[in-house]
DNA sequence: ATCCGTGCAAAACCTTTGCAATGGA
DNA sequence: TCCATTGCAAAGGTTTTGCACGGAT
């Protein structure tokens, strides 16, 4: 077991993505990190993440063939992702009833699932 | 609009693709291509499967971080993904009733969804 | 005969890694 | 003080692009 040091960079990090109105990209939370502390580099964010999902903190979603970054703990949700300004959103209601352990028809047993759904944030809906 | 040549490239990177039992990664493409024509270059893979994506003849599918493709015309379906055996299962039925203009609570309007549902496969299942 | 499409190699990206310097415990 | 962590830059891997040749119309 390696020792855990608390740095200011990997505080940062963490705090970021834990405020975030949904997943990120790792460039997103290079320039939110950069906010707070200037200075920080790209390198640390990879590694920051890598341990962070290494640790359960955090995991990557992948959307549209772009790998995002969220906090766990955030119980079951999913993700909304919009198609005019490609920002991606956590929706806390979930549209299908498969509980784990439902056979699904073809004999496949379910455990999780994952439902992503496309369209139009309400800005962009306001935007016209 | 730009005239479209027929090549023997195109033909046969569009027949893996629709031959194909699942989506299939870039290299697995690429693979499967040369088979048939002996000297296709990544290059023309890549940009075949960009100009099929943009006719609309295929598309990418995000799974597990890796980009697929798959033709398309094969109906509205979703993937199966099995945690077992690592393969992935197209499925035919659809768990979700979310209609193009569904507005989802918080005011986001649906154009599209796309499902993957984790778990065992029957033959896994089988094997215990 | 056009000029689009191809293969090759170089370029552009994205992510990881090596290393000396920094800073937490 | 020790050594994990950092920033930089170089290395790796993947995808895209420039260019001259070949092939479809």
């Amino acid at each position: 077991m390696t020792a855990q040091r608390s740095t200011r960079q990997r505080d940062v990090i963490a705090r970021v993505l834990e405020g975030a109105e949904g997943p990120l990209a790792v460039g997103d939370v290079l320039e939110r990190a950069q906010a707070t502390a200037p200075g920080v580099g790209i390198a640390t964010v990879y590694r920051t993440l890598k341990l962070l999902c290494d640790q359960g903190r955090a995991h990557p979603v992948t959307l549209d063939g772009d790998t995002l970054y969220e906090a766990s703990g955030k119980g079951h949700h999913h993700h909304f992702s919009c198609t005019r300004c490609g920002r991606v959103f956590t929706l806390h209601s979930c549209p299908v009833a498969l509980p784990s352990g439902t056979v699904y028809p073809g004999g496949f047993v379910v455990e999780t699932h994952e439902v992503t759904l496309y369209g139009r944030c309400p800005e962009c809906v306001a935007a016209g």
